[in-house]
This record gives C-alpha cells, sequence and structure tokens, in this order.
DNA sequence: CTGAAAGCGCTTACAG
DNA sequence: CTGAAAGCGCTTACAG
C-alpha cells in the first residue's frame, strides 16, 4: 500500500478511501490509484485491516467436523462455502475424529485466527468453555448434533422420529426380529436413532432382543461382519435396521453373499450413490444434508449480522424412501430363514 | 496480551517471551504470565503475530478445487489436511466449478489472506497471472492437472497411461467397437483420458468411430441417456468406457435397464462405493487420492519451508481393477446384440 | 476533498 | 533476565 501510495503520488489514507470504495475523492486521484495499484499488482492485506478495523473481521469462519473425508461432510462444506463466498467469507475446515481433545485445540486454534462464527458438528463433548468466546462476541452454531454445557443456535434432524417411523414401516410388514447395526460411543445421532428403534418396539409392545442389538465401529466392515454373524444364528433376524450408510453398505455386502437380498428386509439410515442400483434397491430414510448446511450457514451469518434475537433450534425431517428392500414381509423371511 | 501483562506484571515483551516458549525467562515470571493467561482465557492473536513476524506465516494454506462437495476433493482436502495439522497449519478450501473467473478471483481472495502456500486443481485456464504471486515469494502447487502459462510443482495421474492400458484390457476380450464417454470441456484429465482412447484403438489398427465418442456433462444422467441411445443403435457398442465415475453409475443403470449388463462390457475411471456389489461388479482404473493430496502438501511444505530446488512433478499410476463387468468376452455381446 | 498522527496486537531490534 | 521503543499494513479519528 505504502508502495501504491507513492507511485500515485498520494497519502496512504487517500489510496485506502479509493481501495475501500469510500465516496468523496476526486476523480482523477482514484484513477492515479487504480493505476498504480494495477501496475504493481497490489492485494490488500485482510489481516492487517481486520487489526485495525472497528468491526474487527477476518471474513473467515470455522467448521468443526467430525471427519470432512466423508460425503456427508463434504456437502456440508460446500454449501456452507456457497453461503458464505457471496459475503466474500472464507470456510476453514477442520476434522475432530470424535476426539475431545482435538476438537478443544482446533477451536483454540479457530479462534487464535480470530474467526468471525464457529459452526460444529460436537464431538458431544461438555462444550462450556466456549462460553468465554461466546461472551467474547464468537457466534456459534452447532450443526446435526447440539450443544451440550452452552446454548448456541442449533440445527438438528429428528433422528429420533425418523428412525421410529422407520421401525414401524418394518413392523408393518410384519417384521417383529428386527436387527438394529449402529455405531458405539456417545455420538448424539446414535444414541437418537438407537432411541427412536427401542421407542418403535415398544410401542408396538415388542421386548428388545439385546442379542439383535449390535453397536461397532460404524463402518463398512462391521456391518458386514455382524450381519454375517446374526444371520448365522439359529434364530436370525428377518429385518435389519442399519443406522448409517457404511453400515447399511456392508449389511448389503453380507445378504447379497448369502443369497438373501430379497429375503431380509433392510432399511437404512442416509441415503447414498448406488443404492437405486442394488437388488433389490435399498430402502433408505434421508437427509437433506445441503438443507442442514445451508440452514446452520444462515443462522450463523444472521448472528454475525448482529441478529441477537433468541437462540434458535431447527429440527428438520429426514424422508423414507421405501426401495424395495424395506419392503419385504416377513412370511418370505422365515420360511427361508429356518 | 496487554491485560495479560498487567495481571501479571510484568511487559509485553515478557508476555511474548513465555508464549513463544523462547528461552531466558525465570521461572517465577513465567508462572505468573501462564496463570494470568488462563485466567483471562487469552488466545494468542495469529493474524497480528504474522502481521510482525519476520517469515509473515499464517500458518494458513489455500487449496482451490474443482467442486469440493465431490468424493475426490473431500479426500483430497483431508489428507492435505492431515499433513497440514501436525504443522499448526489451517487448510482454506474454496470451488471454482471449472469456471476460470472464480478461479482468479478466489486466488485473488487467498493472496488477501496472505496464506504461505496454495495448492490448485487449475481450471486450466491461462495461470500466467500468478508468475508476480510466486515471485513475491508464494509457493504454489498444482495437483491433478498441470499448471498453464507458468510454472509450478505438480502431481498427477498418468490418466492418458492408464486409459490406453485399460482400452487394450478391453480390446484384449474382443471388443472392436468401444464406446467412450467422457467429460467436455477442456479439462486436462478429461482430455487426456480421450487420447489414451484414441492411442490404443489407433496402436491397434482401428479407426475410431465418431458416433461411439460422446462427451457431455460428465454426470449421471448423460451417463445414463448417453448410453440407452448407443444401446439403441442398430450397431451398438460391444464394451463402453466410462471416463468418470458418476457417468459410470449412469452406464450400469442404463445397462441395468435393459438387461444388457452381463452382456456389453464396461470399464471406468476412477472407483466409487459399493462398486464390487453391482451385477455384475464394475470393473475400473482406480486412482490412489490420498497419495495424491499428500503428495502434493509435501511439495508445499517443502517449499515453504524453503526449498528451492528445481520444480517438481509427480506422477502417479493408476490401478485395473478387473472385477467382472469390464472381462466381458465380444461374443456375448454379439450375438444378443443383433 | 486530502493527509498526518495514532493505534490494532503482536514481534523485532535494542538497551540496560 | 527484563523492558521501552519502533513498526508490520492497514483504518480510525481528526485537522485542515
Amino acid at each position: 500500500m505504502r508502495e501504491v501510495a507513492a507511485l500515485a503520488g498520494v497519502s496512504l489514507k487517500t489510496v485506502s478511501r479509493v481501495i475501500n470504495a469510500e465516496p468523496n475523492v476526486s476523480p482523477d486521484l482514484v484513477e492515479k490509484v487504480v493505476r498504480a495499484a494495477k501496475q504493481l499488482g497490489y492485494v490488500p492485506h485482510l489481516g492487517a485491516r481486520s487489526l485495525r478495523r472497528s468491526d474487527r473481521r477476518t471474513a473467515t469462519v470455522g467448521l468443526l467436523l467430525a471427519d470432512m473425508s466423508n460425503a456427508f461432510s463434504a456437502v456440508l462444506m460446500r454449501t456452507v462455502d456457497d453461503v458464505a463466498r457471496p459475503r466474500g467469507v472464507f470456510v476453514m475446515a477442520a476434522s475432530h475424529d470424535e476426539d475431545e481433545d482435538r476438537e478443544r485445540a482446533l477451536i483454540t486454534e479457530f479462534v487464535a485466527r480470530r474467526v468471525d462464527g464457529l459452526m460444529l458438528t460436537p464431538a458431544c463433548s461438555d462444550l462450556s468453555y466456549l462460553v468465554q468466546q461466546q461472551r467474547a462476541g464468537l457466534p456459534v452454531v452447532c450443526l446435526d448434533r447440539p450443544a451440550l454445557g452452552v446454548g448456541a443456535d442449533t440445527v438438528l434432524v429428528d433422528n429420533f422420529g425418523a428412525v421410529r417411523q422407520g421401525i414401524e414401516h418394518l413392523l408393518g410388514y410384519g417384521h417383529r426380529r428386527i436387527a438394529y447395526l449402529g455405531h458405539h460411543g456417545r455420538i448424539y445421532t446414535s444414541t437418537q436413532r438407537h432411541n427412536g428403534y427401542l421407542a418403535a418396539l415398544h410401542a408396538a409392545g415388542i421386548a428388545a432382543d439385546d442379542s439383535l442389538c449390535r453397536l461397532g465401529a460404524g463402518d463398512d466392515a462391521f456391518g458386514y461382519c455382524t450381519a454375517l454373524e446374526l444371520l448365522s444364528r439359529p434364530d436370525p433376524p428377518t429385518a435389519i435396521f442399519a443406522a448409517r450408510n457404511a453400515i447399511t453398505m456392508g449389511v448389503v455386502r453380507a445378504l447379497a453373499e448369502r443369497g438373501l437380498s430379497t429375503t431380509i428386509a433392510l432399511l437404512g439410515f442416509d441415503d447414498f450413490p448406488l443404492s437405486d442400483l442394488l437388488t433389490p434397491p435399498v430402502s433408505v430414510i434421508a437427509q437433506d444434508v445441503p438443507a442442514l448446511g445451508r440452514a446452520a450457514a444462515e443462522l450463523l451469518f444472521a448472528r454475525i449480522g448482529a441478529d441477537t434475537g433468541p437462540e434458535q433450534t431447527i429440527t428438520l425431517q429426514p424422508t423414507l424412501i421405501p426401495r424395495g428392500s424395506g419392503e419385504i414381509n416377513v412370511s418370505a423371511a422365515c420360511s427361508a430363514g429356518r
């Protein structure tokens, strides 16, 4: 900027005025500055600007996810970025891998970079240490999971209701022995889904069989191995609910291997590519991930824009998409399973 | 920091020394400062630090992708982040959507934030405007596509060779009428793949049939519609090469719908989840995406670490994974197709 | 309409 | 071992 001022033969303040498109600069000075800036390839230093400006904005927000390599997170990032970009804001993303210490360290790094706001999918740890930052003016929005120990705008998905409804769907096809394959650990969404399963069984007057309820790593291999094991039992389940798409894929593999794809009903949480091309097509409970990201980003930018209204919690409803695998009657399973 | 100094009863410089773990501070002052910092919840301002420090590092790198919502980019981001994180560096990602103006604007925004380095998958536009930034000390690494109009470390995938080999694989099963479904536009990887296809045919003495060579949007719908159309011809292809996984998925759908999955050979570029569970399992040419991201990130950090060695270009070899769909003999296709 | 001075939060380069 | 002064690139708050 100093060089631009020197080349244009004006003061720093005049350059600043031109860069920021402030009014009341004579046209010929504007042109001199613009020409000098172009000639020098001058790009204003946003960091220095934010240090001095009264609003202290860095035009940067933090997005803390469980693991940004999965499709769910990738879509979230993109929709958040789509909201941020028109405002000239960049998104810095990071993954906490469900590790609380890592989560806390990453939040501190975001704060050290003075992000204008923070969006996070909490690792379900106590976030009360965030209160201090919030009071210092950091807007925080939680997405997909609620904040514990701290108030914050939150966008959730009705995991509980959707799974209950999904299990009721399977019950409607006569299933009574429905296995639940889920993610272990105290991840909020897992717990909610599990509770939805239990609630549906309870409402139907069915005692939950603990041996049909398996919690594990939540990946493809877990789904595959667990399904194989369950199917080998003398009293196999007639239907399987997979609480995550990776698990669903593993179960699909196991059913195909055993030739049971059209015998055992399967319903999965979260849609995935090609689910409609499998044999039979896989029924799923689908979340509107872009809507989740968009809602959270809009809440955050409203807060950054000094919205001081009461805290909001938005809950999105997933949709059950019946494609075939979840619409298999129990009689078929019984005749083949025994 | 001022508050910390006041609370600890020391000078700014002493606080600075403690924060930066500089030697030669008396233990009791260290403790006083540490206690004051903790009490106040003090987090150093990295922006202010980088403004003043001699190395000018912001502990931030830019990652410019075509579209961060797809699985390929998501994995790239994660592996780049895995290299950056242990160095205390954050990754800012953005998507240019193959739009050159957007690409240029995003690069300027990265420069305005004074990223320590820039990694990009160029939209295949002329990047000579980057030379100025490079001379000013900005390390640039291109990944997946080469830099045009500017020298930069680059990590590429041998698209040409892998596709030529893939087509030879199909030729080995007796196919002579092999369709090519690719992405239009002047994206480098597309062109390379297309050239690999042509080279293989040429080497085998087969005249390329332009009507079998379709370039389009490169998505699922394009693959589906184009495959349906080709299969409806009086002289349909006996094998299809899909130059991108989204296209492959569309072709899978079309073949399944026509009951031609085990009749027409299919080979796709880029693996995708569940490809091995389809009927028949889909043969693909798979790229090692994590290796791509890791190599690029390591090149970048070497440059940031003042490596002034000659420019490097690393080329990774994809792997052909035969699963069944690409190993269908031409005779079957001929008997059914006519 | 224009610019000189001060200061954002930190580190550098010195002096003690 | 400790600190006062200057300055990174910019904007604020004034004065002219």
